[in-house]
DNA sequence: AACTATTTATAACG
DNA sequence: TCGTTATAAATAGTT
């Protein structure tokens, strides 16, 4: 007789269900941290990992140490083999022949940004191809971050109530080598509950609106 | 009849063939970076990925953006972070430019099509990885969302306001002060990955993927 | 880079 | 939060 259903699959957009939220959060955390913990023993690699919760709670894995590995990533001492030279410089620098679309650009992304600024239209408008792809990921961070914060507002408002965000202290996990990786356990406190739209028809008007 | 003896389990330690290795790192790395992207969509967590490989090359994951990530952590400034202040723009005028916008982003998509006719390719149709069209796909169910979600609550509220009076909404969902937007072109970190290249059909598949 | 047989991760539930 | 179970997802070895 079956226990359980077992593991079902789901899609991958923001889970509403604050509970379910926690418990996935903290499953799929142990199991990210365990996983750069494998690449970097497997590969000899070195893997510093942070996590924000959305809390603003903070885990972070690291191999050999988190701050040596950021440090060494801000200040550019990666003197081992050294990186490709193109690596940290303007698109523009890849291939001249694309020089002329850079330019162009450039200029759109200025007259973007004017336009922004007018209030003429907004950030998350902008046209997707004129962005280049890291762009568009943070295209889509800021989407997904905007509507946790006009929920979170709009809650505040409905409810005529506060919340004091909360500054937590970091759980850091640091390994010595070889050992057997551990992994923090950390709690987390209720997010907003939030609500999938139920009117359809406007959702895919505006879908309509953004992909033709 | 067996093509594959399919996986075998393998004991994490330090693999001794370099060729495996590489593989290995590749495939692992992509993993790694493709759980970390479903953390952050499935929970509103802010993560960042750091690997530096063995020979020094350094291939990075961030939502929304590594620097800023990174910044955060190092300045223990666990605060919200900074949105654009267009994001906070009195709700009266959310609704008000999108006509306007949709008119400029259809202008955009024809100029985009007309370079695609030309075959003139721009840096960012170069082809990408399975994982970042995966990333792309979640991107757009996002927008959808937020699409929705925006939607539905801009009803809410004015269906509150008119009820109940005692609270200015667009007085507060408005941000203080804000300066810059998110827009502008930043280091990037993952080029590595964008190297890719020369594969149009698959460049093609991503433009469907958007463009639909 | 594909292909599978397996192992590993994990969603739902108690 | 912890354990269980059935199923989904990742991936080691091969081609």
């Amino acid at each position: 007789m079956k226990k359980s259903l077992g593991r079902r699959k789901i899609e991958i957009k923001k889970l509403d269900k604050k509970s379910t939220q926690q418990v996935t959060f903290s499953k799929r955390r142990a199991g990210l941290f365990n996983k750069a913990a494998e690449l970097s023993i497997l590969c000899g690699a070195e893997i510093a990992v942070l996590v924000f919760s959305s809390r603003g709670k903070i885990y972070t894995f690291g191999h050999p140490d988190v701050d040596a590995l950021l440090d060494r990533f801000l200040t550019g001492n990666n003197t081992v083999p050294p990186k490709p030279a193109e690596a940290y410089l303007p698109i523009a620098e890849l291939n001249r022949d694309l020089s002329k679309a850079e330019a162009e650009f450039e200029i759109e992304k200025r007259r973007a940004a004017e336009r922004s600024r007018n209030s003429e239209r907004f950030w998350w408008d902008e046209p997707l191809e004129s962005m280049k792809i890291d762009e568009l990921k943070r295209f889509r961070s800021s989407l997904v971050e905007l509507r946790a914060n006009v929920v979170e507002r709009l809650e505040k408002i409905e409810d005529r109530h506060c919340v004091t965000p909360s500054i937590d202290i970091a759980e850091s996990i640091q390994w010595p080598e070889t050992s057997s990786i551990q992994l923090a356990a950390g709690n987390n406190h209720c997010l907003p509950s939030f609500h999938m739209a139920e009117n359809r028809s406007v959702a895919m008007d505006w879908e309509a609106e953004i992909w033709g």
